[in-house]
DNA sequence: AACCCACACAACCGCAAAAAA
DNA sequence: ATTTTTTGCGGTTGTGTGGGT
């Protein structure tokens, strides 16, 4: 009842966030109210897992995230939340829209000039997409963990480059959610296989530690299980800080560490 | 410069399932 | 067992942006 609709406010978005971080994930009818945001539960719900919780990974979808998604949506239909389940850091809401806006018309045109069906590899066919994806085939997406050549990086180029955009939630999640003086330190120690509290941190595998990135520390679970930490790796969250676009988000982390 | 169009993506809506009372 | 509330999902709409005319 009269709460606000549209577009979230970056300061709606830190009352949230800090709502969550401080009392965890319970009931979200009542989160507006205890947050002191006047939105209905519902919304707070979606902006929550949307966009702000840990983990999640923005910018292009790889060429095996497409087909992933090609082929599950072949198989399960219009299940986006069971395909993004298959997607480590994507949603369903941005697995549908990718979809919707784009993948739909380059299967449906793929199929057209192939009605056999053959071509709904993203790796076999000719990218018909918007320029933002013919400009950078997704194939080239890196792993940050196991390729940090940053030498003329820029953030934003980055971005469009498709490596993984940095989240906020995801350098809490790579924090250990502690605090932020914590992450700062971890912020600080970049490129080290471990910090001074032993957590594992992402190194580059040429050994370099140029000052664009840094290392993501891992919490005690993740410490305890290497192949988790790989699979992460794999699966490309693995936490590399790229502070410009931290703070693209980051509004309250706007700040020297 | 102004307008139009296509696109990307955030957010809303309605419904159904699950959980709680 | 029934009703109410909450949560999750998928379809759809709204808005901002960039490119073309």
């Amino acid at each position: 009842m009269n709460s606000k609709k549209g577009l979230w406010s970056p300061d709606e978005d830190q009352r949230l966030r800090a709502y969550i971080l401080k009392h965890g994930l319970s009931c979200w009818s009542a989160v507006p109210a205890e947050a002191g945001l006047r939105r209905n539960g519902k919304s707070c719900r979606l902006r929550w897992i949307n966009y702000l919780r840990p983990g999640l990974k923005r910018g292009n979808f790889s060429a095996e995230e497409e087909e992933t998604v090609i082929n599950l949506q072949a198989k399960l239909g219009n299940r986006w939340s069971q395909i993004a389940t298959h997607l480590p850091g994507r949603t369903d809401n941005e697995v549908k829209n990718y979809w919707n806006s784009y993948l739909k018309k380059r299967v449906t045109k793929a199929q057209n000039s192939d009605p056999h069906g053959s071509a709904t590899s993203s790796s076999d066919c000719t990218n018909q997409g918007p320029v933002k994806h013919e400009e950078e085939p997704s194939s080239q997406m890196i792993s940050p963990a196991t390729h940090v050549d940053t030498g003329g990086f820029s953030p934003k180029l980055a971005a469009l480059n498709g490596l993984p955009r940095v989240l906020f939630g995801d350098c809490l999640q790579a924090n250990g959610g502690d605090s932020l003086d914590d992450l700062g330190e971890v912020m600080s120690n970049p490129w080290h296989n471990t910090n001074s509290h032993g957590e594992v941190c992402g190194q580059a595998t040429d050994g370099t530690t140029n000052g664009y990135g840094g290392g993501a520390s891992m919490s005690g679970e993740m410490q305890a299980q290497p192949e988790a930490l790989l699979q992460i790796q794999e699966n490309g969250f693995f936490d590399i800080l790229f502070p410009g676009l931290v703070y693209d988000r980051m509004d309250f982390c706007d700040r020297e560490f």
